[in-house]
DNA sequence: GACTGTGAAGCCATTCACAGCT
DNA sequence: AGCTGTGAATGGCTTCACAGTC
């Protein structure tokens, strides 16, 4: 193990490959290669082991890696290893879409409360989730120790609630508006641009490469 | 203009550039320049107007760049010059949030229908979407013209349902299910995975690196 | 003077290929 | 023999810096 920087791609495919062990859990595998993983995740094996690799010596060689060992090793890289708590910002479409999505809760992502202005929302409950209102948002979140905003209002209104995130001492953002927010340097943040992939989609359909691989 | 290979992050900031535009159009400004594009999109100057050159010459050195022309430019290199039929497989929280997204519409995404086996929902309608039966699906495709499909099953599911839309003659597909699944190699295919993200934010928190930029 | 377009340089990530361990 | 861990090589993307144009 070296102490290099870490690709944010790195990060980005331990996520995946923590999902694909788990899998492995559930039906009973004991053992797993390199080749193993990068068929599962579509990926390569020597990316595999490169990016285990910047972590850890966490394989046996000759025999591969204990499966529930290295999803156990990977998932406390992540921070998974506890809960964290998380608030969405926005109960429209998308934020009641987030609020029930199994895979956050199976990773330990609580969302404790949705935020809206809308009179009608407020009060409400989505699945298990109250929906407050967002005069409120502040005080909740210092109260109840939230870490993770997620912002799934307007690109108008992106911005301001993310502020509201930032002046409550939220520690990350997740953003679905379709706008670029600044935030101080110490909160993390990250937009996810829906559009984004259907357009990648278009691009490639309308330049269709005759690439083979 | 040279006719080299295209990185895939240009496309993405392409449609993000885009949608930049777009607002500046409806704030009725007329011309930009790399700088202020790279502000409004959080990049740099160089790269916007690397991405753009990769295209054409699109500016005019001293001046700028005509908002409206590259906005149509762009939108054209990215192929929403036309609009596309959509699928939704899935009518669950995350199927009906993308069925009734502004955002695909504005940009020319029309979403004809959305598939499940649920008896409960097949002949209602999210908004204006109906939501008909898986096995109607392919003959749907097929007859109108569907270039899209967009995967919002379970994982379980999901590998079963593109089957069917490859069958159904789909040209492309976005996978939100948290699987890696196979599809032929005339089929444009990307994954969108939600906790992949979230993921990545817990382990900035966890290993806060204390860097300043 | 202002701002684009672009070759060259620099940087980062992936792939290769093999030594090392079981 | 099988498979990991890793330095070295490769490939690709981004940034630099400046010539070119208005």
């Amino acid at each position: 193990m070296k102490s290099e920087k870490i690709p944010e791609a790195t990060i980005l495919r331990l996520s995946v490959y923590s999902r694909y062990l788990n899998q492995l859990i559930n039906k009973g595998i004991i053992t797993v290669s390199s080749d193993q993983i990068a068929d599962g995740v579509n990926g390569s094996p020597a990316q595999v082991r490169k990016d285990l690799a910047y972590f850890g010596e966490f394989g046996v060689r000759g025999v591969g890696y204990n499966v529930k060992d290295l999803y156990k090793q990977v998932t406390k890289i992540l921070g998974l290893d506890s809960t964290w708590n998380v608030v969405i910002v926005g109960a429209g479409n998308l934020g009641t879409a987030l609020s029930q999505y199994k895979g956050f809760v199976e990773r330990g992502f609580n969302t404790l409360a949705m935020f809206d202005i809308d009179k009608g929302k407020i009060g409400t409950r989505i699945g298990e989730v109250p929906v407050l209102s967002l005069e409120d948002m502040e005080e909740f979140i210092r109260k109840n120790n939230v870490a993770i905003g997620i912002v799934t209002v307007s690109a108008r209104a992106a911005q301001e609630v993310t502020d509201l995130l930032v002046k409550a001492g939220i520690k990350a953002v997740l953003n679905f508006a379709p706008v670029a927010l600044s935030v101080p340097q110490h909160v993390e943040f990250r937009n996810v641009d829906l559009a984004v992939y259907m357009d990648l989609l278009t691009f490639n359909m309308v330049n269709n490469k005759q690439l083979q691989d």
